[in-house]
DNA sequence: TATTGTTATACTCTATAACTATA
DNA sequence: TATAGTTATAGAGTATAACAATA
C-alpha cells in the first residue's frame, strides 16, 4: 500500500511533467505564458498583494517572481503601486487590460487540451475535475 | 458543456504546471532529473531504440533528445551502439546501471510527493490513479 | 539588524536552424 | 537528394548569492 503509493507518485510525476511539456511547448495565440497566467490567476483570485506574498502563493522564490511581474508589467497586464506605509514594499495588481485578458482569453487559451478533453467520456472528465482539486490541494498545502 | 470543458482545460493546465514546478525544483537525492527519468522509463518500457524514435515517443525534438541522451551517457545510465545495417543510426539502450537505478531509485525518488499522497484518503488515491491513466492517454495519442 | 525587493549570475529544458555523415 | 544525428544558438523558467533601500 505504501509501495503502491510510491509507485503512484512516480507515475503521477511522469504524467504531469510530460503534459506540462506539451502545454508549454504549444503555441497558443495567447500573449502570456503559463507561468504568467498562473501569477495572474492568483492575483485575480486573491487580490492585490506584494511581490513577496505573490511569490509565496505561487511557491517560487522572490527573484523569480520579480521577473514574472516585470514581464507582465511590460505587457501592461499588471500595475505596481507603492505601499501606503512601508516604503520597502510595493503592491502588485491586475490592470484593467489584465482583467480583460483573464476574462476573454484565459479559457480559450488551451485549445489543444480542450480538443483532447472533448474526446473523453463524461466519467473521465469527472475524474479529471476531481483530480484537479486534489492536485491543487497537494501543491497548496503548506510544505 | 463545451464551456465547462474549456474551463477544465484551463484549471488542469494550471494544476499540472504548478505541480511540475514543485517536482522539478525539489531536491530528490536522485542522480537524474525528471526529464532524464522520463526518457529512461520509455527505454525501459519499450526497449532499445534510436534517438529519433525516442524523441518521437517522448514528444520532443531530436536535438533535445540528443542532449538528454548525452547526459545519461555521461552518467553511465545508457549505452549507444551502432546500428547493425544503417551507419547513420545508433541504438540507445539502458545500461545495467540504468536498469538498476530504475529498479532501486525510481520509486523512492518522489519522496515529497509520496508523503503528500499518504495523507489522502483511498478514494482520492483511486481518483489520481485513474487520472494518471487519462493524462497519459492525452499526451500519448497522436497529435 | 532585519526585511523587502532587485540585480547578477547560472543552470535546466526545450526549441529552430545549420551542419555532417551516410543511404 | 533524403535521412539520422549532432552542433550552434537562443529563449523561458527557475534558482542562489549579493546588494540597496527602508524599517
Amino acid at each position: 500500500m505504501t509501495s503502491e503509493t510510491r509507485a503512484l507518485a512516480g507515475d503521477l510525476a511522469l504524467a504531469v511533467v510530460r503534459l506540462t511539456r506539451h502545454l508549454r511547448g504549444r503555441r497558443t495565440d495567447s500573449r502570456v505564458s503559463l507561468t504568467q497566467l498562473s501569477a495572474m490567476s492568483t492575483l485575480s483570485q486573491d487580490g492585490a498583494m506584494t511581490p513577496g506574498a505573490l511569490a509565496a502563493r505561487e511557491k517560487v522564490q522572490p527573484p523569480s517572481m520579480t521577473r514574472v511581474i516585470a514581464s507582465l508589467n511590460d505587457l501592461g497586464l499588471v500595475e505596481r503601486t507603492p505601499h501606503p506605509t512601508d516604503g520597502r514594499q510595493i503592491i502588485v495588481d491586475l490592470s484593467e487590460a489584465g482583467r480583460e485578458l483573464l476574462r476573454d482569453e484565459a479559457q480559450a487559451r488551451e485549445a489543444w487540451l480542450t480538443e483532447r478533453l472533448q474526446q473523453l467520456d463524461q466519467k473521465s472528465l469527472d475524474t479529471l475535475r476531481d483530480a484537479v482539486g486534489i492536485l491543487t490541494t497537494l501543491v497548496t498545502e503548506d510544505k
